[in-house]
DNA sequence: ATAATTTATTAGGCATGCCTAATTTTTTAT
DNA sequence: ATAAAAAATTAGGCATGCCTAATAAATTAT
């Protein structure tokens, strides 16, 4: 079985994988860690000798067929418990990804299997990110930026790109959740920033992270 | 907050500490944890500087205040999540002690009253063990050994005093489970075991360890 | 009381996973 | 092309939590 820092670094080369292009250098996980290159470049070499990633300074860090395997794993309980979570325990989807942080890294095999099955099969998470099922399989959801989305149009949220805290109570603050309608009245050139409208509520000023950090559908 | 390795060994200091009488000494613990009494001296430090017990070489080790309210936190977890990995995910009753092991040790302030309300505040685990309540409170159940019961009588189990596979397996072939009536047919002097009879099923022999494992009420 | 045995403790070590500070390599700017 | 900056790596260290082997203390048996 693996550590629960092993697994906390395959979910993150993994999170960076899926942001294309950019190679998967030592800095960035340690940015995705909240931790020093140094550390991982120490960890870097125990994963490839557990044939988890391949390293190399040209390519960056790659997930290998086993390593992809095992970071889809902890990605699948980290979500089927965030949904445990909220619907079944009553947590605000701000408090969430903290708790599933941990409860990723309970080991069992079947526990994934049964969990999905006691909470009827969800295919999103409660931060609107597609669960992957048992194979291994997840949905390709291909989302734009709340920041792409043209003034004078409405789209509807499909999920955030941000889980802290911070962001996710200012949602709150302004009534959007998933699925939420947000009208663009204007996009502000000067600094990115644009002004919406949530529903029937007042427009309001919201900078371009924002935007950056909401996808619509 | 306590690591993993400090609340296990709080969690086993507390469990010797109910068996009473015994002086709580490395060995015993270093039993408990299937590790190393020279282990457990260096813990036993550790816990001491965080006053979390004391420890004198005549009187053994003691839990303080402080580390008997950790304990009892931690099995608060430990047993109803045993409870939710059994009627909510349908496991059997000799796989959960040890998913509950890893579960036991999440962190998160509201996470244990959450639970006991989702589970409808279960009073005994499914090995009949009593569920410690949101203020420490714990059911002092007085229990007697099956090994106990005079020949002729009959009685109810009330929980397991042993849970490992082995143990639950055997008693899922006989067809004993909490809640199970037992006569006590015979008793051998022999060796200390005891004929019973579960149900309407056949006799049978079982041994002096068995009687030692099985509370009934 | 003395010897044998068991228990507790110390000493030294190892793996994990992190750190800072130095050094080397690579990239970017001038 | 050279200098400056950034990124990667190495070296050395530290805390945690475990181990074995050696030693000291306490029990138990003779
Ligand atoms: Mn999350
Ligand atoms: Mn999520
Ligand atoms: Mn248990
Ligand atoms: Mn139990």
């Amino acid at each position: 079985m693996h550590t629960f820092s092993e697994e906390n670094y395959l979910r993150a080369i993994y999170r960076l994988s899926l942001d294309a292009k950019a190679k998967i250098s030592p800095t960035s996980i340690a940015e995705e860690l909240n931790n020093n290159p140094a550390s991982v470049v120490d960890m870097l070499k125990k994963l490839t000798d557990k044939k988890l990633i391949s390293y190399d300074k040209k390519k960056g860090a790659k997930l290998t067929d086993k390593g992809t395997k095992t970071a889809i794993e902890v990605v699948r309980k980290h979500r089927l418990w965030e949904v445990f979570l909220l619907e079944k325990l009553g947590y605000g989807w701000e408090e969430i990804h903290d708790i599933a942080e941990q409860l990723e890294h309970i080991h069992n095999d079947e526990l994934a299997d049964r969990l999905d099955k006691f909470l009827g099969f969800p295919d999103y998470d409660p931060h609107g990110d597609p669960i992957p099922k048992a194979n291994g399989k997840i949905a390709t959801t291909y989302k734009t930026m709340l920041l792409e989305v043209e003034p004078g149009n409405s789209c509807q949220v499909a999920a955030v790109k941000d889980t802290s805290v911070a962001f996710l109570h200012y949602l709150e603050k302004l009534g959007v959740g998933i699925g939420t309608r947000i009208k663009i009245v204007e996009k502000i050139a000067f600094d990115g920033s644009m002004v919406i409208q949530v529903g029937k509520a007042d427009k309001i000023n919201v900078s371009k992270k924002f935007g950056e950090s909401i996808l619509v559908g």
